[in-house]
DNA sequence: CGGTTGTTTGACGCAGTTCAAGCGGAGTGG
DNA sequence: CCACTCCGCTTGAACTGCGTCAAACAACCG
């Protein structure tokens, strides 16, 4: 598996030179398989290395008291799963795979090494972590402000709208491979809620999602009623509106 | 207006060189003082600079359609209003006071300067963001998955506990000039019912909240209702509990 | 002392929850 | 190849936390 992705995504919204290209692929060890619903990282834990996910898909998520908890981020192919433990140390979420997945390994002390050597791509990677920051924003206002159906239009767009950015649409359809019951989780609403909504919205012909497929059906309302602005994304290149 | 706060902000979740330490101070402009409800930086704006906060309060905030508004954190003395600027370039969200302030700037050609030279000093500063970010991923957490109750506690254990961290608690008070309407707009409810729920925990004799004076009478029974596990803090001494 | 901004109270309505049951597909074992 | 089970999706009905509207009250300030 190629882990040429990690360097796409990175370069949505960074510059590098050849030379810190390569120094950052060196990071990256053997990819290894790990099957769906496995817990890779857990909160309080305090790994020696940083993951990417190089195919399938994952998220973050906190556990509270009874069976809730909260999804904080979908991880997509090229997404760095966790800078975190190398900055922070001390996990304070888990990650885990939604479905089987390709993930690799960086080492932290390799991270340090060669971050120290080239300041710019230091300066990459924090934007990175600063993207996925400013998404964590966008979630925030969403989930405080918008009814149930918004939040749904919103989640989706974004969804659709990353994936198309690392490759992985065909047309106006991608792999979405998440239960209801992650849609719920994602968006503190109920399972039964999250299913009305997306009735909901499939009935007004804006979307299909089915067998793990989602389509757009229509982009620009989906993206009104979802009130979502790509520009929280901070890509350098602005497709799509 | 000595800028040592924020270094001892800064501090609490990295470790500087004497060197380092003056290079960051040598980053801070002079300080000047801003009115209460002054929008400082404009969602959409790409500042040359970012700001500390020496004194006062702020707060970043995305606007919404009719007058909604989410409030993303509050800004205490110490705090790096916005690094964001200086990652992302452009701004997701705004930031603005609200009681006066005192704020100094930093220019961000000059931070590259000093960052270049320094790698551990971008380190801590990096570790800074991370946090802000772990905190986001917390309020996420809490307004996605608990009741009302359960989030204003959460709130005011977090404010309380980060102004103690930079010394400026008098036993269990801390000056809080946050309205009502700012914590509703903060927590995703509205003012009436954050007006309640304040009765509702001063009724349990577990707050004192009036004249912008918070007073927590019973630490151990707000945290539980809260929710309240400081470790998402990522302070290194871990006092209070 | 009037105006403005923040807090408090009451009544009513609704978006979303919870409980509970039924349904369909995919995998498994006899 | 059928029965059984598990998991995810769907549906209905009853309930409730919280929102909205509206008005009164309190505090601060020029």
């Amino acid at each position: 598996m190629d882990s040429h992705i990690v360097l796409r995504k990175l370069l949505l919204h960074g510059d590098l030179s050849t030379e810190e290209k390569n120094a950052f692929l060196s990071l990256i060890e053997t990819p290894r398989t790990v099957e769906a619903q496995r817990v890779m990282v857990e909160e309080e834990s305090a790994p020696q290395h940083s993951l990417v996910l190089l195919d399938g898909f994952a998220c973050r998520f906190k556990s509270l008291t009874g069976d809730r908890r909260q999804i904080l981020s979908f991880q997509i192919p090229g997404d760095i799963s966790d800078v975190h433990s190398y900055i922070l140390k001390v996990m304070d979420h888990s990650v885990m795979t939604l479905t089987q997945s390709i993930v690799a390994e960086m080492k932290h002390d390799r991270i340090r090494e060669v971050c120290e050597r080239f300041p710019n791509l230091t300066h990459v990677i924090w934007r990175d972590t600063m993207v996925e920051s400013a998404i964590f924003r966008e979630w925030l206002t969403t989930i405080g402000q918008l009814p149930a159906v918004s939040r749904v239009a919103h989640l989706l767009c974004e969804q659709y709208f990353r994936l198309k950015a690392v490759g992985r649409a065909s047309g106006n359809s991608v792999s979405l491979p998440l239960t209801q019951s992650d849609i719920a989780d994602a968006l503190g609403i109920s399972v039964v809620h999250a299913n009305r909504t997306l009735q909901e919205l499939r009935q007004m012909r804006l979307i299909e999602l089915r067998s793990r497929t989602l389509t757009i059906l229509d982009w620009e309302q989906l993206a009104k009623i979802g009130v979502f602005r790509q520009r929280y994304l901070h890509y350098r290149d602005h497709h799509h509106s």
